[in-house]
DNA sequence: CCCATAAATTGACATCCATCGATGCAATGG
DNA sequence: CCATTGCATCGATGGATGTCAATTTATGGG
């Protein structure tokens, strides 16, 4: 811990805008995003980051009366009802769908701003 | 093979605007996205579908001349060199951010459009 | 030359996740 | 009251994924 050794190398890299900085890192000139705000906006993401989930959103919105039933979904999708379903509940919890069960039938439905610019952007809702 | 029963069941469905539709499914009325759309828009969510490297894209887009080395980004993100390099990777690979190697140290890039509406609207940048 | 530093790669590990078959549950019609 | 249909849940399973320690590779300075 008594050492005198002097700063053994500590290259200095060039900074584009302060260049007394000693060291390698420059300040950021924003702020970057939390933690916690990363976490967030990582789960709604997760969400729509799948193939089938993403061709769910599309059916859905793409129904005629913007909603549709597992079963208008299972046969275009070529998976398997439990996956449907499934798949449709991460939907519902992430708040991008709503479930409506009327009857026999549950009813999906797109939540309007859920997923604000991709639907309307990436997606072409 | 050879039998003779009627159709056992198939309950009907209200179905909102055509109301003679025989079974479940009413038609869509636009068009959902295909397989193909869906896989290449869910390679480029699951890219950004995590919060370090959520935070990674906006540490670069935060910093100085918009560039950033794997140094400037270890010690905020709170994770070992080898993770954020890994992360980088993914996210050069999903052509979301550039990797230039100058000197020692490697500079990582936004790349502009990659992110399309995500980056300015959702992600605040 | 050898060493120090930056970064990528490797290997291992735990966890998550997409998928399916089987089962359970609710509603509806006979 | 039973059979059928739509849908959710359970259990299992194979594959992807996030993380780190250890190692390797590249670069530059003494």
């Amino acid at each position: 811990m008594g050492d005198t050794v002097q700063m053994p190398f500590t290259e200095t890299r060039p900074v584009p805008e302060a260049p007394i900085e000693p060291v390698c890192c420059a300040p950021a000139s924003r702020e970057a995003i939390g933690t916690d705000e990363a976490e967030r906006l990582a789960r709604l993401l997760k969400a729509v980051a799948d193939p089938a989930r993403l061709r769910l959103v599309s059916l859905v919105a793409a129904h005629a009366d913007l909603e549709a039933c597992v079963c208008d979904l299972t046969e275009p999708l070529g998976l398997s009802q439990p996956t449907v379903s499934h798949h449709l509940k991460v939907l519902v919890d992430a708040g991008i769908l709503t479930r409506d069960k009327r009857g026999t039938w549950a009813y999906y439905r797109l939540v309007p701003g859920a997923l604000g610019s991709l639907a309307e952007r990436v997606l072409g809702l």
